[in-house]
Order: C-alpha cells, then structure tokens, then sequence
DNA sequence: CGAAGACTTGACTTGAGTCAAAATTAGTGG
DNA sequence: CCACTAATTTTGACTCAAGTCAAGTCTTCG
C-alpha cells in the first residue's frame, strides 16, 4: 500500500503529514473516498482540559484522534464522577448512531482533533465494507477493555488498581522490540490525580498514598509527579493482581 | 415484513417457531441467507450453572440466546470473580473474530442456545451487509451498557448499586404499554445473592442487607427471595443514584 | 520570587467485608 | 404428602480498607 502513495496525488496533502493516517480509520478508506472525506473535515487544537462534547447534548458530530489523550466520562447529579474510557491516536471520538452524547468527553492532554460532520461519517460507512468492518473491531475491542476495567473496579484492592492503570499506560509505552522481556519503562502520565481517583473509582488521597507505596518498595521512580518509570514491568504485573 | 412469511416457504420451519426469530440476527437475515446459516446450527438446552465456554480456551462458535439468561464473567489468579455481562435473547454470545475466549459464559437460568460453527457466522457477515450492521449495533451497546456498569462499580453505594440491578431488571421486564408511567413491575430475578453479588463488585452478605432494607422501606416486595415487586420505578430509580 | 495549584502525609471515621449463627427455602426419598 | 437434609439467604457482632478532614510540601508559572 505503500509503495502506491506516489502513484495517487488524489491524497490530500494535509492528510498525508497526519500521524493517524496509516493506522486510523483512513488507513482502510481507497483514495478517492479519503478525499471525499477529507473535503469534510477540520482539524482543531485543544488545551488539557478543554471539554471537546458534553453528556446529553445533541451529538453534533465525529471526532478521530490524531494526537493526545481524551477522557470520557460520565458525572452523576450529585457530582460524582467516574471516567469510563481513554482514547488515543488514532481511535475515534463519539457515539456511531446515536442522537445525543451519553459521555462528556475532555482532553486530557494536549489534544489534535479531525472532526468530522455526522452525516458525512455516516454516508462513508454505508459505502465502504472495510471501514464498517474497522469500526466494528474498534467497537469490540473498546468492549473489552471496558470489561477489563469492570473486573478492576469491582473486585481489585486500591494497590492493584493503581497498579493495573499503570500496567496499562505502560504496555501502551513500550518499545516495540522484545515485548516479552522484563524491561524498564518509562512514561508521562497522561493523567494528574484527580483524574486517576476518577478513573479507578477512588479518591485522590488513596491514590497518592498507593503511588507512594509503589515508590517505596522500589517498583516504580516517581519525578515530578508525573514522570513514571517502572523498574520491571513484571513485579507491576504482578501487583495488578 | 410479516406479510412476505407464508410467501417465502424457503425459512426454515424450526426457525418459523424461534422466538428470536424475529429480533435477533436473523431477523436482518434475507431468506435464503438464514436457510443457508439454518442448515449449520444446531439447538441446545442448559441447566441453570451449565458453562457454555470457558476463558482462554480456544472460541470453536457462537451461540444465539433464544431463552434464558448467560452470565459472562472473569475469574482472578485467586478466585476473585466478576460478573461482565449478562446476555439475554436475542443476544449473541462469543468475542466476533476472537482466537480465544476472554470471557466464561455460564447459563443464569434454564437455557435455549442456538449455536453457529465460527466460519459459518464469519462467512454470512462477510456476504451481508445488514447483519454487520446490527452486529455494530449489538456491540456498540453492550459498550454502553458496560460504561454504565463502570459508573455503578466505580461510584456508586452498596444500596445504589443493588438498586441500580434490580432498576436494570425491572425495566427489562416492563409491560410495553405506558413505559413513562410509574408503574409496578413484578418479576422473577434470574441471579441468585452470589450473582448479584459477583456483579455489582459486593459481597453476599452485603447484597442482602440491602435488598432486606429496600424491602423494609417499602419500595420492593420479595417472596421466595427471588420473586420481586417493585412497587414504584420512580422511588427505585431514585435509589439508583 | 511569590502565589496558586497539585500532590503528599497524617489522624480519625465509616461503609463494606469477615466470621459466625440462625432462618428460610428447595430437594429427596420414604 | 411429608419429613429430613442440603443449600441458600438473612442477620448480628466485629474488623479493616478506603474515605474524610486537615495540614504540610512540591511544582509550576506569572
């Protein structure tokens, strides 16, 4: 597929430099229904925190990922909140058919967007097999992490549910080669507290007192609050229960 | 829809008799799409506690709930055990285009499963556009379904969350008519203590208390244990957090 | 540098878990 | 149909993991 790049100046251009282009959804569209997309999309930029869609608002639209973190989350009435899901480059951003929004969704980092108007996503996939087949294997495998984390909120200990995210952003940091060996990894944490308590149904509190626990017993070095590396990912594993 | 039934003689006559003829996959099915998958299943029948299929074993198939309730659930190392789903007719059981089971799948009730070899479904999915699509749907709203579930494990009280299941229940048991009305809902429970335990991330003893104090508030009825009456929606929704 | 925000740590409280009976229900065979 | 047993559920007394409240300490950024 590579090899054909040169061979189809119907790319568009802007597509071309974009880091989601060869593993998002683009990477299963032919060249012609990629510019038809792209004719229809914008790209926008948001600051950590900005609020990208509210719960229970109209659904105004689809947004892929191209760089940064976005947290998904859902508040009850009395404030509480717990975050459902996290998505990176290059996953998309909204509910497919729905009507309104059921989460709120924020930047968590620094966020690039490609936004995309409904109808047009829409039109898209009921044109292209191979793009519904993708979303249907995003779908899925989203399924499943949520099921992971369902096992994680309901039966592990305050200890193992720092642990797990860890085990998670850190798998997700990992140097391609040799994913097998015990190798130290290091990381920013897309997250502060606050958003890890809400992430794993905790406080703030216990969360500091788990990641300093870690700390202690040499699992894992903490600089700057934010900068994590995990001596053996193997021990972490472990204490992820 | 209907009115085509007795002028296509090509349906095959145990799936005429289905109950999830008419909602489930094969519903989006053309007729000699479901004659072709009708000729590969085969339709069996569980006792209450019958596995269905077992975590990290290899996935042969997928089944089609036709009646009955199945527990999807994961086990930890030391046995800790966590509820993740449960599918109710005419959902369809099994991780598409999974190598192996994450899941175990347990029969809740007494259960009527109609099972389809994976090549056979992958195949069908390939040559039918609408059933893909309801496969998305189906999966994009086990997702929500799981978010939600996120929300009730990670933020919600003991007595919110045996609320909440028992809410989710009782709605699936609603009579169609005047669904906004605050009406009484009777039903039979299809999970035991431990169960509801297993899923709302609670201990058994902690799933009685409060269903002994929602009983003594008023807001339900128990015989039996397990014959329910929900005596107001609202008052229960309220519970629900 | 100084202030604001984010994080950590400590002391105390509390909601859910654990352990141990008792009560209810379901199942079995006479 | 009825005892009798086994399993499930309920209830109570006590414990403990995580939450709450309240200082402190880092870090960032103007």
């Amino acid at each position: 597929m590579d090899d054909l790049r040169s061979a189809t100046p119907s790319i568009p251009t802007h597509c071309i430099a974009c880091k989601a282009r060869h593993d998002g959804i683009c990477a299963v569209l032919a060249p012609e229904e990629l510019a038809l997309l792209s004719s229809h999309t914008r790209h926008t930029r948001h600051a950590a925190g900005d609020i990208i869609a509210v719960e229970s608002d109209t659904l105004d639209g689809y947004a892929n990922v191209v760089d940064g973190v976005v947290k998904l989350s859902r508040v009850l009435q009395d404030g509480r909140q717990q975050l459902v899901g996290l998505q990176f480059a290059p996953d998309l951003v909204g509910r497919l058919f729905g009507d309104e929004n059921l989460l709120t969704a924020e930047a968590a980092s620094p966020v690039e967007l490609c936004r995309v108007p409904r109808p047009v996503l829409e039109a898209l996939i009921a044109r292209s097999e191979t793009l519904e087949r993708r979303l249907l294997e995003q779908a899925l495998s989203d399924l499943d992490q949520a099921r992971e984390w369902l096992v994680t909120l309901g039966r592990k200990t305050a200890s193992e549910r720092v642990a797990s995210l860890l085990l998670m952003i850190a798998e997700r940091n990992l140097p391609p080669e040799r994913p097998d060996k015990d190798v130290t990894v290091a990381f920013e944490l897309p997250l502060g507290r606050g958003d890890m308590a809400d992430f794993l149904g905790l406080t703030i509190e216990t969360v500091s007192r788990q990641i300093s626990h870690l700390r202690r017993e040499g699992v894992i070095e903490v600089a700057h609050h934010r900068d994590i590396t995990v001596r053996s990912l193997e021990r972490l594993r472990r204490r992820a229960g």
